[in-house]
DNA sequence: CGACTTTGACCGGCGC
DNA sequence: GCGCCGGTCAAAGTCG
């Protein structure tokens, strides 16, 4: 065994970028809000893919613990995904895609997107969370960054906005109050203010 | 028996 | 140059 330092990555067949995973440049970035029970203690979400908990760390940004995921489906999926509970709403769970899938979907059954309709086709069993009868709808908002310019306005307003804790506040009631009304209305006004007004639901990426 | 989750340790990068 | 933090891997344990 070698003992130390096994992921040496010596070079396997990424050599054409591998030189900076730090340039998210390349890699799609989308963020997605999950909301899921309190009680929920396991950073699981489900968008339909099967993933693979490769590990779990607790940052200083935030006092909940971060899980990260690979994509147990196809060994060759590039895409990762991090987990981590919203620092202000423990109910909330902000997960952050990288990169993207190259296969298709296991179950093309769900992928969010429907919180009227509770389609959630658990094709595992591996759910200990406790019974979904109680558990809000899950609403998963897919914000993606092409080239950052849209992200950079919207780093701005939340910057600004960032200022007042207060007014992330609001508009963090005002998310749970609208995913609470669970109103066919909602819907309608999600698609809306991700259409158009998405500089108000970009402070997501700020979380 | 196989697959998945969990936990700890190690490494690399960045900041001071 | 040193220290800190985030991210990833590997081994062990548990559950189906």
């Amino acid at each position: 065994m070698i003992g130390f330092s096994g992921r040496a990555e010596s070079s396997s067949s990424d050599e054409e970028s591998s030189k900076r995973p730090k340039e998210s440049n390349k890699a799609k970035i989308s963020r997605a809000c999950v909301r899921t029970s309190p009680s929920d203690n396991s950073l699981i979400v489900r968008d339909g893919y099967q993933w693979r908990k490769y590990g779990q760390k607790v940052t200083r940004d935030n006092p909940s613990p971060r899980a990260y995921f690979k994509c147990s489906f196809a060994p060759t999926c590039p895409v990762k995904k991090k987990v981590q509970r919203s620092a202000e709403d423990p109910s909330i769970l902000v997960a952050t895609y990288e990169g993207e899938h190259n296969h298709a979907h296991p179950s093309p059954a769900e992928l969010s997107l429907s919180p009227n309709s509770n389609t959630i086709a658990t094709p595992r069993s591996s759910a200990p969370s406790p019974p979904k009868s109680s558990i809000t709808p899950t609403v998963t908002l897919e914000l993606m960054q092409p080239a950052g310019t849209l992200a950079m306005a919207a780093e701005d307003q939340t910057k600004k906005a960032g200022d007042s804790p207060a007014a992330i506040q609001q508009i963090l009631v005002q998310q749970m109050a609208a995913s609470l009304t669970r109103d066919p209305n909602f819907t309608a006004a999600l698609a809306a203010a991700i259409s158009g007004r998405v500089v108000d639901q970009t402070r997501i990426e700020k979380w």
